[in-house]
DNA sequence: TTGAAAGCGGTACCAG
DNA sequence: CTGGTACCGCTTTCAA
């Protein structure tokens, strides 16, 4: 039975190697001036003696975290899965890490998360969307750090935005489903006061089909989000009951969408001839199902990226305009077999 | 213009409350002793001047963190989304938080975020799976604190680990297909070198075939994890290409399973009745496809939770067995019509 | 290139 | 219930 097992310090791996704890502190530092020689014997004793680097107390004196903190909706989407690649790997090119915390699709969640990030004290912070509570909101501004909203083209932004119009990329499906010559269409999405993005996509959407004169007010809400396959199968069956001379919908996601056609598909409908179905997303489902499923690509790769860039530029003092400004990400419309 | 912008302190708001620091401390803890006006007044002005606490102060002097880190192959996979959700909920009851990482399914990766998470002094450590670099293995062992290997059960365990038989799954399968009256069956999988957990599922697979006196070396691989949707519909490629006589397959995850039953369909073969098909991990897609696909219930969500009372239990003190001990959860076999 | 001392912002400990 | 003091482990600063 060892007598003390706590871990060693910095100054425990001074001792061993011989040398002040300054010395160590530099041996661990990238640019930091110490002989070569001693260096690695340093690294040498350390490892041997497990020593862990202790980032509180670095933090503390430093007061440099070198993370970023994000926030997603949810981990199981691929969309969000892509963002957070891509931040990850732009930040690491500054040498930044992403702390990850998520908020189920709820503001309220969203608030407890933020306030427990913003203890840890992150260089900055990256959220997804612009609907937050005031408390939230009046964090983040006093917090000091540079804030990206993602996903979104916020009207009140709270700081920097990268992403796209939610509305806009709705109108793109409006059009080509239009386009194709179906004339009785509608939308299956979540709750308009829980799914803010995906209701975005809904205004964008109808307000088309208004503008083509079509009938608009053909919109099955399925409950809160994630709004996934099951939802969107439910969604299939309440539309055919509503409105069952339908011949085209489109789905607030490509999960959602899939549910809806393999619903559509088991009454014996067949896509798209009895009806065409579109979705959001570029899922990996759409892509392969059968048929494959019309969809909107969001391009989440990029938005992560490109907040990722932002906020090394703004970081390392090198960002061109003021607060404020948005980064807009194109979303694509990606025709396939289901419309 | 301000001219310090600087945050404030908890010195700053004992000022302001006209208190010393230390009862603004007590304020902030939950069960400290403190008058109840003075605390909710103290609270209110701390929250007007936007004080926001330090936890690396914190965590330096009490030498606790609060949070348990957990590593991820990756973020967009249901299965591991739902073992983060049951950790994070059954440590929400012992108050403590879940800090995430995702390993992209490289033990090399998995070492240097480790390694990074480790520096943050996590109260416990959470890791999918058993297969570890050399100086993970060690890192993780000196480190002081609980490890816990999620979704296996390790040959040479770490220290806790929470999951079952990646091979005993994988029997169940191959028993079902043998039942069912298939002879000539296959498996699609990931390489054996990186998919380890997809590995333990196929050799438990083909060493039952075995037992059933079938051929069992109708084996395709088709890359490096994750083994998505492109790579099922490639597999069932290359099975048809090489072995074209074959009646059924297990794929290593159900969203290969997906990707290879449509790529059978697309060229113009009935599921089951032309080959059936098996996947793994209870995917919603196996759920909603057309047939649904057979599958194996991995009980992610389950696993996530026994691993945070686990750990509870062992912060608590209230721990039962020694170390190395295992949590047995018991994966279930889900029969739907692709088989 | 190296070392000594002070201090980052909280809290354990002890006194009142 | 409240306050004073020392100190957590590392790094800034200054001197050698």
């Amino acid at each position: 039975m060892r007598s003390k097992p706590t871990q060693p310090r910095m100054s425990d791996v001074a001792k061993a190697a011989g040398v002040s704890t300054m010395t160590v502190s530099r041996a661990f530092k990238q640019d930091a001036s110490v002989n070569e020689k001693r260096r690695s014997e340093i690294l040498r004793i350390a490892d041997e003696m497990g020593y862990i680097f202790d980032k509180s107390a670095s933090e503390l004196r430093t007061k440099r975290t070198g993370f970023v903190a994000v926030t997603v909706p949810s981990i199981n989407n691929s969309n969000f899965a892509d963002t957070v690649r891509g931040l990850t790997d732009s930040l690491a090119e500054s040498g930044l890490e992403a702390l990850l915390g998520y908020t189920n699709y709820h503001i309220d969640q969203e608030e407890q998360i933020i306030k427990q990030l913003l203890r840890r004290k992150p260089e900055a912070m990256v959220v997804t969307g612009s609907t937050h509570t005031d408390k939230t909101r009046s964090r983040l501004k006093r917090s000091g750090i540079p804030v990206v909203e993602c996903w979104d083209e916020p009207h009140n932004p709270v700081g920097y935005s990268v992403g796209y119009s939610g509305a806009a990329a709705g109108s793109m499906v409006a059009d080509h489903l239009v386009e194709r010559g179906y004339k009785r269409i509608g939308f299956i999405g979540g709750h308009t006061q829980t799914d803010t993005r995906g209701t975005d996509r809904q205004r964008g959407f109808t307000e088309r089909l208004r503008e083509h004169g079509l009938p608009h007010d053909r919109i099955i809400s399925v409950g809160p989000p994630p709004v996934g396959m099951a939802q969107g199968a439910r969604g299939a069956q309440l539309l055919l009951e509503r409105f069952p001379d339908t011949d085209a919908i489109m789905c607030v996601a490509d999960s959602a969408a899939f549910g809806a056609m393999t619903e559509f598909q088991r009454s014996g409908m067949r896509i798209p001839d009895d009806i065409a179905v579109a979705g959001f997303g570029a899922f990996d489902v759409g892509a392969f199902s059968l048929p494959d499923i019309t969809t909107i690509d969001p391009k989440g790769y990029a938005i992560g990226e490109g907040a990722g860039r932002l906020i090394a530029a703004l970081l390392a003092g090198t960002a061109g305009s003021g607060s404020g400004s948005h980064v807009s990400i194109e979303p694509s419309l990606v025709v396939r077999h289901s419309t």
